[in-house]
DNA sequence: CATCGCCTCTCTACAAAGAG
DNA sequence: CTCTTTGTAGAGAGGCGATG
C-alpha cells in the first residue's frame, strides 16, 4: 500500500518539474536558496520546518513586482507548485497523497465526493490541491466481488509489489477502487492555496460555508454525487495556505477582514511565515494539525532516511 | 484551440482617531 | 466642534499559463 502511494507522489512530484511556472523559478533562484537554507545538512525534521518558515521568501525572491496577466497566472501556479512540493515531501512515505490536480492523477471518487451540484452546474473546485489520506494497511476492506483479473490481483495486497511497474493511469484506477471500498475510512483536506491575502479570502469563505453545511433548503443545491458525499468519508476538512505577498505583515491582525473571514476554516490556515497566534500557523504545523495520525506512524527523520534528494528536484 | 483559474498592484472612499 | 491624519476595505483593471 504505502509503496504504491509512493510511486503515485513521486509521478506527482516529476510532474511538478514539467511546470514551467514552477521550474523556472525553481531553477533560476529557489533551489539555491532550499540547498542554502540546508547548509550542507542532512535533510530533517528541524531544518524542513524551519523552511516551511521561510517558504514566504523564498517565493518572493522570483517576485518581478509586476502585475502582469503573465505574472499573475505563474504566481499562482508556481505557489500552488511549490506548496504540492513541500507537502508531499513532509509527507514522504505516509498513508496521506497531496495532488495537484491533473486529470490523470485525480480520483474519480474523490471528486464525485466533493462535487457541489448547483442545479444542472457541476462544480468540483478542481484547481485546489487536494490531500488525501488512506487507512492503514490493516483496516484495507477486500472485496469479495468477482472481479476481472486485474481487479483479483490488485485486491490482494500481498501482490502489489509487483505494481511496481505499472502504470500512473493504473495506479490511479486500483487507488481509486481502494477509496471506493473504503469510503468511510478515507480522509480529504482540500487547500485551498492563494498567494496573497485580501479580499479573496472570501472564495475559500464560501467554499467552507458550502462544505460544512448539512443540507440546503433548496434542492437543486447538493454536494457529492453517485452516492459519494463528504458525509460519508471519515474526515473532511478546508484549508486555507498564502504567501502572503502583502508586504507588511504587521498589517494582518486577528482582527482584520481578510482573517476573519477564513478563521473558521475546517482545516486552519496556513502561511509561509512564522506562527502568528490566531491569524496563521506556519505550513509545518498542517501536518501535526491535518494528517496527524498519518504523519506521525513513522518519524520523518526515519521516512526519508534513504531519500534521494535528486528525485525530490535538489 | 477553447476553457478555466490565476492576482509577485495601486488607488480611492470612508471611518475613526487625534489635534487644536 | 471642526479640520487633519491615519488606517483599511474594497474596487479596479487587465490576458496569460496549463490543460484536455
Amino acid at each position: 500500500m504505502i509503496k504504491l502511494i509512493e510511486i503515485y507522489r513521486k509521478e506527482i512530484i516529476k510532474y511538478l518539474f514539467e511546470i514551467k511556472s514552477f521550474s523556472q523559478s525553481w531553477e533560476n533562484s529557489w533551489k539555491k536558496e532550499i540547498l542554502t537554507l540546508l547548509n550542507n545538512e542532512e535533510l530533517n525534521e528541524v531544518n524542513f520546518f524551519k523552511l516551511g518558515e521561510n517558504l514566504r521568501r523564498i517565493f518572493l525572491l522570483t517576485s518581478s513586482g509586476d502585475r502582469g496577466q503573465g505574472e499573475v497566472s505563474s504566481a499562482g501556479t508556481g505557489w500552488e507548485s511549490l506548496l504540492a512540493w513541500y507537502l508531499n515531501l513532509g509527507l514522504i512515505g505516509t498513508r496521506t497523497i497531496v495532488i495537484k490536480p491533473k486529470k490523470k492523477f485525480n480520483f474519480d471518487t474523490i471528486q464525485k465526493t466533493i462535487t457541489v451540484n448547483y442545479g444542472n452546474f457541476i462544480s468540483n473546485s478542481e484547481s485546489d490541491l487536494i490531500a488525501v489520506t488512506f487507512p492503514p494497511k490493516k483496516d484495507i476492506a477486500y472485496s469479495v466481488e468477482k472481479l476481472e483479473e486485474y481487479e483479483n490481483k490488485v485486491f490482494s495486497i500481498d501482490l502489489l509489489e509487483e505494481l511496481d511497474a505499472y502504470s500512473v493511469d493504473k495506479i490511479n484506477l486500483f487507488l481509486n477502487k481502494i477509496i471506493e471500498n473504503n469510503i468511510s475510512k478515507i480522509e480529504v483536506n482540500v487547500i485551498q492555496c492563494k498567494t496573497n491575502w485580501n479580499d479573496n479570502a472570501q472564495i475559500p469563505m464560501g467554499w467552507d460555508i458550502i462544505y460544512s453545511s448539512t443540507g440546503f433548503t433548496k434542492d437543486n443545491i447538493k454536494i457529492g454525487r453517485d452516492g459519494f458525499s463528504i458525509h460519508k468519508i471519515k474526515d473532511f476538512r478546508y484549508s486555507f495556505i498564502t504567501v502572503p505577498t502583502q508586504k507588511n505583515l504587521d498589517k494582518i491582525k486577528e482582527t482584520s477582514t481578510q482573517v476573519l473571514r477564513v478563521n473558521k476554516l475546517s482545516g486552519g490556515i496556513f502561511w509561509g511565515e512564522k506562527t502568528k497566534l490566531n491569524v496563521a500557523k506556519n505550513i509545518n504545523e498542517i501536518f501535526n494539525d491535518n494528517f496527524h495520525e498519518s504523519y506521525n506512524e513513522i518519524k520523518f527523520n526515519e521516512r526519508i532516511k534513504n531519500l534521494d534528494l535528486k528525485e525530490i528536484g535538489l
